[in-house]
DNA sequence: CTCCGTTATGGTGTATACAAAATACGCCGC
DNA sequence: GCGGCGTATTTTGTATACACCATAACGGAG
């Protein structure tokens, strides 16, 4: 539950957690509910102050320069795996939600092409096989979860992806581990660098009111 | 003092950690226990089964044949970070933590080596300034700190990772980012392949019996 | 003698009550 | 009027007590 809160803004980055008031609002007790509060602060969703209390984990634009390097090469490892070791089986399965992916871009539909993607990015995980490589990717994208900018809604990045996509299909069904992994790699910086451009905008618009 | 406890192998793997007792023997309640636990269970030192209880964490090979890959791909990324902008400041205080490397390594004291080996990665992890492939690759050392195996116990893996450090170095000196990733690398996977051998050696001890 | 059901025991999960500490507010002094 | 110190309140941290579930052991029946 508090995850979700978290997750849905409805808890806001920087805010501090009133245990009493949230075990009432929960309808639970105060003490599952440190539990669950020392488990977020162990994912570091959450940051636990000794005697000051607790308080959602604000992400600064530092964290996501440094975030999304590191995605970058643990998912350019998960697309070299997949490249080397796909099965025919697997392969289709990808093709499916790239089929799918296609689809919601061409209806337009920018949160199902980030849904599908989601999925498509963690299907190539499985596929990679190395669970510590889920996890850990896994653990990273919590933490981008805690923003709310999406890539996605800069101009024309929903095409760039599309085509990074593709571009990585083809590299997956020619076994070409390599280029594979070049392409997620450049993939996952081209979200960053997507990213940098929508704060620059917003800040441009900031600077003219 | 938990962690203290489940690293020097006082709480074996594969154990199950009785609240009560556990809680009367480090003279707490149980109540500051259990979330302490929470914690270990979030960070994956130990399993929380609910209703079974708390088991502390077994790594088994494929663990360690999943890990030292994506630590090799991680501390590849330290490496090339560090040989991109490095002070010459950081390059002496590493070149004297090298130094010291080659000093334990040539009195023979393995416990020393490793130690400082230890001290050597964290220093370039600093360097490389980022501070996330800090937490990340610090989270996948705290679970590779639950096996007891070694890798230098293998008959010259030890000179081996010296001379792989020193190469290290040399990249580090001549600013070839590309050098000292792909070194990094080799290194880490190095480790693996002497963990497997030393695996194998006690498979063979253990079939003579 | 074996298998199933019931009961008992131990252990996890939750709630409540209490202690300690930090912060905020108010009062007194300068 | 402003600043510092003391007290009070709020909030975190800890302990204890209780409820529920799971497992295991014992007894009875086939």
């Amino acid at each position: 539950m508090l995850r979700e809160q978290i997750y849905s803004h409805r808890l806001a980055p920087g805010q501090r957690l009133d245990e009493a008031m949230l075990a009432e609002q929960l309808g639970i007790s105060r003490t599952p509910l440190r539990e669950a509060i020392k488990v977020l602060g162990a994912e570091g969703l959450v940051e636990l102050r000794p005697r000051k209390g607790c308080f959602v984990t604000e992400l600064t634009e530092r964290d996501l320069e440094e975030i999304f390097p590191i995605m970058a090469v643990l998912e350019g490892r998960v697309a070299c795996e997949v490249a080397g070791k796909r099965t025919p089986q697997q392969l289709k399965t990808l093709d499916a939600l790239h089929e799918k992916l296609e689809r919601r871009a061409a209806a337009g539909d920018v949160d199902g092409y980030y849904e599908t993607n989601y999925v498509f990015h963690d299907t190539m995980q499985v596929c990679a096989g190395n669970r510590w490589l889920q996890t850990v990717i896994g653990d990273l994208r919590k933490h981008l979860k805690l923003s709310r900018h999406h890539s996605l809604r800069l101009e024309g990045r929903l095409d760039a992806s599309l085509s990074e996509h593709r571009a990585l299909m083809q590299a997956l069904h020619a076994q070409d581990a390599e280029a594979a992994e070049r392409i997620m790699r450049d993939h996952l910086l081209a979200q960053l660098t997507a990213l940098r451009e929508l704060s620059n905008e917003a800040a441009r618009s900031a600077h003219v009111e």
